[in-house]
DNA sequence: AAATTTATGTCAGTCATGTTGACATATCTG
DNA sequence: CAGATATGTCAACATGACTGACATAAATTT
């Protein structure tokens, strides 16, 4: 088999006077991280490739569980909610939503205090679905954390949250990053 | 969630019929893990976010970025090899493998020990644009990691790393598992 | 030496999911 | 009422996956 050359791993940066990024800018320049940037490139191929086997059974694709997954996490979001967390269009997002309300896995229901909004909501077919397809994933995590003290598993927690931008968050991120130890994440609206 | 898909026919004829995944079974039930998979799915959103927005100054998306990236980092990687870390087709690395080649950001060489092997290497332009992408995301981890400890940037890497498969892993998987804190890693055959 | 396998390339078509732009409808708000 | 807002939809297009089939050169096996 061909041999891989290596080459140094902890490189200097030396990039051009970094432009105009607004946040982050004040980040001290330092060495590359490239263990952490490959590490979150596998964990996660392999993280959602848990369900991507499953959802191919059900015909579906990633698009359709990341719907399905944040509707039936947060019962009431509106498609514009759901906009704003899967940062794509309402034209895309309007295609996959048609699917998944057309199959039954959720339902549409007017807004009482805004009768132009739908507010979404899973129903027990896609209750199903969601816990089956993070069920594999919890799977994978605590087979991750296994081993891991208590600290540890904050600190990995830690680190995600402060991975995600904080500017302009949306009504979901904000429960998210709000929500501390054991808070239960129901009820967005 | 973004990209990373899976499905292999083409090639993988001689990989073990992954049928039951060994791996993970015996994990006990538990709580899902809501929050670590949301927080996953937001803090990987806004990593390749980082990358996207200079992507696409150069005309380029993510596949590209990914292949120039392994390239990059393992010089003299095979077509293989790379197909094995992205998991996608031969026919989809082609198409953006060639751009790369023509616009200059990557070579190729044959092999020594087989010339049948296409053995490629970044360019200084390709360097130059991983480097730059690179240093994005390490302004985004470093900023993650500030204000932790030593043990707790090392739970961060201990997480990451449990997270990934460890049944057949490639060759560019396997030299990343094996690397220890902070070693540089060079000849692993 | 011949046959087979392997590594790679390529043609041709399809699909999923993202994009833009334009426009329609209902409803809320000033 | 006038305008803004939330949503839906039509149409066209781009990217990057996929499948299947086939071609070539070089290595390996018989």
């Amino acid at each position: 088999m061909t041999d891989i050359n290596f080459k140094d791993s902890d490189r200097v940066d030396e990039r051009a006077p970094a432009a105009a990024r607004p946040v982050l800018t004040d980040v001290p320049e330092g060495p590359v991280r490239w263990d952490i940037i490959e590490l979150l490139f596998f964990a996660y191929r392999d993280f959602v490739g848990d369900a991507d086997h499953v959802l191919e059974a059900f015909g579906f694709g990633r698009a359709q569980h990341r719907v399905v997954h944040f509707v039936s996490r947060y019962p009431g979001l509106t498609v514009a909610d759901l906009l704003d967390v899967l940062r794509i269009t309402k034209q895309s997002l309007g295609r996959v939503l048609k699917q998944l309300l057309d199959e039954g896995y959720i339902v549409q229901k007017a807004g009482d205090s805004d009768r132009r909004q739908r507010l979404l909501f899973a129903t027990a077919k896609g209750e199903a679905l969601v816990v089956k397809l993070a069920g594999l994933q919890t799977d994978r995590i605590s087979h991750a954390l296994r081993g891991m003290g208590p600290g540890e598993a904050e600190a990995v927690s830690k680190f995600l949250r402060a991975m995600i931008d904080r500017d302009d968050p949306d009504k979901v991120l904000q429960t998210i990053l709000q929500a501390k130890a054991g808070a239960s994440a129901k009820d967005v609206t």
